[in-house]
DNA sequence: AGCACGCCGACT
DNA sequence: GTCGGCGTGCTC
C-alpha cells in the first residue's frame, strides 16, 4: 500500500498524504480525486512511497487516479516546485494555476488531433487530371498541388477560398497524413536583413545550448523574423518552441503568422481567454510531444513540452508577463529558468527593453543582439517637443498638433493621438461646494463616461448614472474635469468635421472581434484621425499613420512609483514607433511643459541606451532594483488599522530572523489604498542579494502562516514586485 | 479556501 | 425553549 503526497489547489503550504493501492511511480505527476474534508477535490501526485506526515489513521485512499492522461514529467514538478519555492506560494496552488482547469478536474479531455496536417488523397489527383467542372472546391485542390503540402487544416481555412476544406475532406480530395515528425520545412523565408541574420546566427553558432539573450531591436526592425528563424532552426532539429506574447489579443496577426510560415507544424495556442477544452487540448497536445510550437500569454510558461528546444519572449518588459494576483509569478523571469534547466537558450525581445534585462546585458549575464535599423522603413519618426507652457491649448490640443493633423489630412495620411486616460473625463466636479465624484469602494474619482452616460470607476468596476445637480448641495453647475479619449475623440470630431475619428481604447475594443474590427477599419484607411491609449502602442503597423500626437505624459513624470519613468519611456517609444512603418516618414509630437526633460531629450534622440543609462543610475543612487532585490508584504483588510497591525507584527517577526543586510521598511498604506471596499497596506522588505532574502522569506513565510489572524485579514507576498 | 463546530441574541 | 449570527479550527 503505497503512500502518495497530493499538492491541492488550496491556500495551505503543505501536501497531504493519501494511500493508493495500486499506485507506482509512473502515477507521480498525474491527477486525483481525493477526500478532503467532507468533499472531494482533484489534485496532483507529486511524491510517492516517503514517510506519512501523519499518523496513518487519518489517512485516507485516494478515489481515483486519472491514467487517460499522460503523467506530468519530472522536469515539470521542477518548474511548479521552484515557482512555488521562489515566490512562496502553496504547491498546489501553482499546480492549480500551470495545469488547465479541465484537466484537473480530469474531465474527459478528447486526444483528437483537432487541426489535422492533410494532403492530396489519390481521388484528389484524379480529380485533378479528369476534366471536370469548375468548382470551389476543385480551385482550392489546384491552388494547394500547386504548392508542397502537407497542410495544417487551419492554415488552408485561413486562406482565400480556404472554406471548401470541409468539402474536400468530405470528397475525399484531402486525406489526414501522418506527422512528418522532425522534417519541418519552413515556408518561404523573406530576405533577412544583415542584422537579422547576424542575431540569427549569433545564437544559433552558440550552439542552442543555455543562454538568455536579449534581443534589443528598434520598432520595425524586425524582431518576429529573427523569432521566426530561430524557431525554424529548431523545429528542424525536432525540437519543440515556446513563445511568449504579452497579450494574445493584441496579436491577432502573429499566430496567423507563425502558422502560415510552419504551414506543416503544430500550432497551438494557450491563454485564459481559450475555452477549458481548447487550453486541455493544447497542453496535452504539448505535453505529448504533438505540439511543435506553443505561442501563448505567461501561463503557457507552464506548458509541459518533453522537445523543448528554444524559448521566446515577445516584448519582455511587458508588465503583463508578471502576474498581478494569487500566485505573483514573472513568466519571463521563469523562462530564463526553464531555459537554464532544460539547457535552452531564452531569446527575450524588446525595442525598449526592462531596465533588469538591460542591465543583465550590460553586465553580460545576459548575451546581447541589436537590431538598430529598420526593416520596414527608411528613417525613425521624427520625435519633438511641443513646449505647452506659453501655448493656449484647445480641450488639452496644441496649434501645432492641430496643424500638423490638417497636414495629414491633406495628405490623406492618419494621426494618432495619443493619451493613456480612458473616458471623457477623470471626474466629474462640483464648483460651488467642491464634490468630487468618488468611489464608494476606492480611494479613487469616478470616471465620466459621456458615451454612455455613466460614472464609472476604473479600479473596482462600479458605476452609476452622471447626476443631473451636485449630490451634495444641488448645484445644477457640475462639470467635468479633465480629459480623456472620448472627449478628445469630441472635440477632434468638432475641429476636424470632414475627417473620420475612430478611438481605440478599451472600451472601444472590448472584446477580441471588435479590436479586430477596429485593426481592420484603420488597415483598410477608413480612419483619419485615432484617439487611442496603450492599446494602439502594441506592435501593428499601420502603413499610412504618420502621425503620433502625445497628450498628457508629463504626469508619469513626477510618479510616485520608481519605474514611471521606464514605463513612459517604453510606452513612448513603442507608440512612437507606430509613425511611419510604411513607406512614408513620421513624425512624433509631444505635448509638454517640460522640453527640456532628459527623458524626452532621449527619446528625441531614439537613444534608449543613453535613457537606460541614466535611469540605472538614478536607480543605483537610489538603491533601487535591479541594484537590490525586494519582496512586499501586503495586507488588505475591512479597516486600514487591521492591516497595517498584522504588518507591525509581521515586522516584529522579521526583526527576530532578519539577516543582516535586509532592510525592512516600515508598513504603510498602498498609493491606492482603499480597493473594493478593503483597505490595502504594504511593508517592503530589501537587500543586496537574492540568496539571503530568499531565505528569509522561506523563514517568514513560515511563521506567517502559523500566525492565526482575523479572518477578515488578507495578506500576500510579492516577489520582485513590479509596483511599490 | 470551504466547511464544520460552537456559543450568544430575536423569534414561534 | 429554538434558529442562526459569524468567530475559531481543521482538512492527509
Amino acid at each position: 500500500m503505497a503512500i502518495v503526497r497530493v499538492a491541492l489547489p488550496i491556500p495551505l503550504p503543505q501536501a497531504f498524504d493519501y494511500t493508493a493501492a495500486d499506485a507506482g511511480v509512473g502515477d507521480v505527476g498525474r491527477c486525483v480525486k481525493v477526500p478532503f474534508g467532507r468533499g472531494e477535490r482533484t489534485g496532483l501526485i507529486v511524491g510517492i512511497g516517503g514517510e506519512a506526515g501523519v499518523e496513518l489513521a487519518r489517512i485516507k485512499p485516494v478515489l481515483h487516479i486519472q491514467r487517460g492522461v499522460p503523467a506530468l514529467p519530472a522536469d515539470w514538478l521542477e518548474l511548479v516546485s521552484f515557482v512555488a519555492r521562489y515566490y512562496h506560494a502553496p504547491l498546489g496552488e501553482v499546480v492549480a494555476l500551470a495545469l488547465p482547469p479541465g484537466l484537473r478536474r480530469a474531465d474527459g479531455v478528447s486526444d483528437e488531433d483537432e487541426d489535422p496536417l492533410l494532403g492530396v488523397a489519390p481521388k484528389g489527383g484524379e480529380a485533378l487530371c479528369a476534366a471536370r467542372r469548375a468548382s470551389r472546391a476543385l480551385a482550392l485542390l489546384q491552388a494547394l498541388a500547386a504548392e508542397p503540402g502537407p497542410w495544417r487544416r487551419s492554415v488552408i481555412r485561413a486562406r482565400e477560398g480556404g472554406e471548401a476544406v470541409g468539402e474536400l475532406l468530405r470528397r475525399g480530395w484531402l486525406e489526414i497524413v501522418a506527422d512528418p515528425g522532425a522534417r519541418h520545412e519552413a515556408g518561404a523565408q523573406p530576405l533577412a536583413t544583415p542584422e537579422q541574420a547576424a542575431a540569427v546566427d549569433a545564437i544559433v553558432g552558440a550552439g542552442m545550448r543555455f543562454r538568455p539573450w536579449l534581443l534589443h531591436g528598434v520598432t520595425g526592425s524586425g524582431k518576429t523574423e529573427v523569432y521566426l528563424r530561430l524557431a525554424a532552426h529548431a523545429l528542424a532539429q525536432g525540437r519543440q518552441v515556446l513563445m511568449l506574447v504579452p497579450e494574445i489579443a493584441l496579436t491577432p496577426q502573429l499566430e496567423q503568422r507563425v502558422a502560415q510560415r510552419f504551414a506543416a507544424a503544430n500550432v497551438v495556442s494557450l491563454h485564459s481567454a481559450l475555452a477549458d477544452g481548447a487550453r486541455s487540448r493544447g497542453f496535452v497536445q504539448a505535453l505529448s510531444g504533438r505540439a511543435d510550437i506553443v505561442l501563448g500569454t505567461r501561463l503557457a510558461v507552464f506548458a509541459p513540452l518533453p522537445r523543448l528546444g528554444l524559448i521566446l519572449v515577445d516584448e519582455e518588459h511587458d508588465a503583463s508577463y508578471k502576474q498581478q494576483e494569487g500566485v505573483r509569478y514573472s513568466a519571463r523571469d521563469v523562462a530564463v529558468w526553464r531555459g537554464r534547466q532544460r539547457d535552452v537558450p531564452v531569446v527575450l525581445g524588446s525595442a525598449t527593453p526592462s531596465l533588469e534585462s538591460w542591465f543583465h546585458a550590460r553586465s553580460e549575464r545576459y548575451a546581447l543582439q541589436r537590431l538598430s535599423r529598420r526593416a520596414v522603413a527608411a528613417t525613425l519618426p521624427a520625435v519633438r517637443c511641443i513646449d505647452t507652457r506659453r501655448t493656449k491649448l484647445d480641450e488639452g490640443l496644441s496649434p501645432a498638433l492641430h496643424v500638423a493633423i490638417t497636414q495629414r489630412l491633406e495628405r490623406g495620411e492618419q494621426s494618432l493621438v495619443f493619451l493613456n486616460r480612458r473616458g471623457y473625463a477623470p471626474v466629474l466636479s462640483c464648483p460651488s461646494c467642491g464634490w468630487v465624484s468618488r468611489c464608494p469602494h476606492c480611494s479613487a474619482n469616478l470616471v465620466v463616461h459621456l458615451a454612455d452616460r455613466r460614472l464609472r470607476c476604473h479600479h473596482c468596476g462600479c458605476d452609476g448614472p452622471i447626476p443631473h445637480a451636485c449630490p451634495s448641495c444641488g448645484d445644477q453647475d457640475i462639470q467635468p474635469f479633465g480629459r480623456g479619449t472620448q472627449r478628445i475623440e469630441a472635440r477632434l470630431a468638432e475641429l476636424f468635421p470632414q475627417a473620420r475619428v475612430l478611438r481605440v481604447d478599451r472600451d472601444a475594443a472590448r472584446t477580441r472581434s471588435q479590436w479586430e474590427t477596429l485593426l481592420d477599419t484603420i488597415a483598410a484607411g477608413e480612419a483619419d484621425i485615432l484617439v487611442g491609449t496603450q492599446m494602439m502602442a502594441k506592435g501593428h503597423d499601420f502603413p499610412k499613420l504618420t502621425l503620433v500626437g502625445v497628450v498628457g505624459a508629463d504626469a508619469s513624470l513626477h510618479a510616485a512609483d520608481f519605474r514611471a519613468p521606464e514605463r513612459l519611456f517604453q510606452q513612448l517609444m513603442q507608440v512612437g514607433g507606430r509613425a511611419g512603418r510604411g513607406a512614408l516618414p513620421g513624425e512624433v509630437l509631444i505635448q509638454t511643459e517640460y522640453p527640456m526633460h532628459p527623458l524626452y531629450l532621449h527619446l528625441a534622440k531614439h537613444d534608449f541606451d543613453a535613457f537606460a543609462r541614466m535611469a540605472l543610475q538614478e536607480r543605483r543612487a537610489a538603491g533601487f532594483p535591479p541594484f537590490t532585490h525586494q519582496a512586499m508584504l501586503r495586507a488588505d483588510a475591512p479597516a486600514l488599522e487591521d492591516a497595517v497591525e498584522f504588518l507591525r507584527h509581521a515586522r516584529r517577526l522579521a526583526e527576530e530572523r532578519a539577516p543582516a543586510g535586509l532592510r525592512l521598511y516600515d508598513p504603510v498604506p498602498m498609493r491606492m489604498t482603499r480597493l473594493a471596499r478593503r483597505e490595502r497596506a504594504q511593508l517592503l522588505v530589501e537587500a543586496d542579494h537574492r540568496g539571503p532574502l530568499q531565505a528569509f522569506l522561506a523563514e517568514w513565510v513560515a511563521v506567517l502562516y502559523r500566525q492565526r489572524t482575523a479572518r477578515e485579514l488578507r495578506w500576500q507576498l510579492d516577489v520582485d514586485p513590479l509596483e511599490v
